[in-house]
Formats: C-alpha cells, sequence, structure tokens
DNA sequence: AGCCCGATATCGTAATATTCGATATCGTGG
DNA sequence: CCACGATATCGAATATTACGATATCGGGCT
C-alpha cells in the first residue's frame, strides 16, 4: 500500500499534480505557476527583497528576476530600493497585484481546506516536519 | 513557529531545494531534473508506458515525450512496442541507463537516510498522507 | 466486415523557466 | 580608501512545459 517507495519521489509528483489543480482554477488570471507563487509569497503584503523571494520559493535569484520581470510588465509589482541599502530591491504588490494575490490565496486556502479537511491532526505536523528536514539535510 | 501558512507554498520550496540538492549530488551524470526523475521512476527495472510515466511523474505526455527524447540520445533508454498493443511505447533502461538509474536510486536513498534518519515515525507516514489528500482534492 | 470513437504517443510551435558567467552597484571592515 | 562580499541584473544558452494537430491503433457497434 506504500503509495511510493521514495518521499522524493512523492514530493515531486505532488507539487506537479497540485500545480496543475491550482493553474486550472486560476486559469482566468492568466498566470503561469511561477508566478502564482511569488504572487502567493508576496500576499501577506510585506515587502520582500529578491533574495528573501529566492529563498521562499526556492529559487536562485536569476530566476526570481526574470518571474518579476513578467509581473512587472502585466503590473502586478513594483521594484523599489531598500531604504539604507541600495543594493537590495523592495518588491511590492500594485492594487491589481493585490488583487491577484488576494484571489490566490483565497483558492490556495480553499484547496487546501477540502484536501485536508478530514485528516488526521497529526498529519500536518507530520508533514511540516518532513519537509523541514529534507531541506535541512546535510550535504 | 509555523514555517508557513500554506502547505502549498511549503511543498513548492521543498520541491525546489531539494531538487537542487539532489542535482548537486548527481552533477557528474550530466543529467537534468526532469531526466534525473525519469529514471529514479524506472528504477526498478519494470517497463512502463509514456502514460504511466506520466502519472508516476506528475507530467504531461508530450512533456514526458521530450524527456524521454533527451533520454534516448544519451543512451540511456530505448523505446518499443507493446506487445498486443501497438498504440502504446514501452520505455526500457538500457546498460548505461541501469547503471545511472542506480546511482539515482542510490544518491536518492541516502539523501533520505541522511535527512528522515531522527524523525518521529508517524512524521513519514502524516506526510505521505497529506501528499495523498492533496493529489485527490475534488476539483 | 466496416466504421466510429477513444486511447496513445509524437510533432511543430511557442512561451516559460532555469542556469551560467559577467557586470554594475553598493555596504563593510580592515 | 580599498579590497571583499552581498545584491541584483543582463546576455546567452538550454531545458521545461504546454497546446493544438496529427498519426496510429483497439475495441465496440451496427
Amino acid at each position: 500500500m506504500s503509495p511510493d517507495q521514495s518521499a522524493l519521489l512523492a514530493l515531486q509528483r505532488a507539487t506537479h499534480v497540485t500545480l496543475h489543480a491550482l493553474g486550472r482554477e486560476l486559469a482566468s488570471l492568466g498566470l503561469t505557476a511561477a508566478e502564482i507563487n511569488a504572487l502567493a509569497n508576496l500576499a501577506d503584503g510585506r515587502a520582500r527583497t529578491v533574495s528573501e523571494l529566492g529563498v521562499a520559493t526556492g529559487s536562485r535569484p536569476t530566476t526570481v528576476t526574470s518571474v518579476l520581470d513578467r509581473l512587472e510588465r502585466h503590473g502586478h509589482i513594483t521594484r523599489g530600493p531598500r531604504p539604507g541599502d541600495r543594493r537590495a530591491v523592495l518588491i511590492e504588490l500594485t492594487g491589481t497585484g493585490r488583487r491577484a494575490a488576494a484571489t490566490i490565496q483565497q483558492t490556495l486556502a480553499g484547496l487546501e481546506r477540502r484536501a485536508l479537511a478530514d485528516l488526521d491532526p497529526g498529519a500536518l505536523a507530520g508533514f511540516h516536519a518532513v519537509l523541514q528536514a529534507l531541506m535541512e539535510v546535510p550535504s
């Protein structure tokens, strides 16, 4: 009954599958998975630097830059200097960006609620513990 | 202390991070993440169709086809007809493919062992339960 | 037998994603 | 004030993924 030999293979499959489901529900926004991911991480309204966003999404700075290029072109974000450190760039949501991010967050929350409602409470804790352990594995 | 508001965002970040770690350890094979994923799923030696591989990796058939194109060019797999159903294509590992897949599986297993050794036994069960629930969410 | 429909995989095309190396700018500590 | 690390971007290349169209095939229906 083991769904997979490997936790990592299961992780990747689940990521792809849920990404497709999320993209289907948010097709009207005309955004790609990476853009949705970035907006979801910005949805709380707190400004972030490119590096912080890279850590949050698990991507490299150059990748984040290209995603932000498209988000900026679509008018969803603005870039500005960080006060006190003009190397860093602060990413902030625009009005339309905030609306899109809110839609994303609601869809995200709804999908998770439907999926995890009937689940054992400890399962979610174990889920996060495994993710944490996988990300901190000593190389 | 909650690592993330959203299980899905945590999922995506963990996937990216672990993919980078895995790619680093397997850099000598000269394979990309998608190719590694495909070979890992084929590592048990059982032949699979393109569709089965798509389900296992969570990708669409066209995506699998292009990944297989590269694996075939590298001499890691062969394609042949499935006896009794010539629509389907059976993917099988070659000699070099089997060696690469074995290396991948060992690296995968080692990485998971290092990461999950000190973890509560129930955590892994919860992890798989959450993944299962997320993939089966009613649309 | 003949036919239509769904399943399977591939192809062409295009848009995205990702990476690498190089570069410009900026803080910080000697 | 100077060297070094941090930060982000750019240019070029490759990989990834998707969509629609196409070819082939199995199976059921008449």
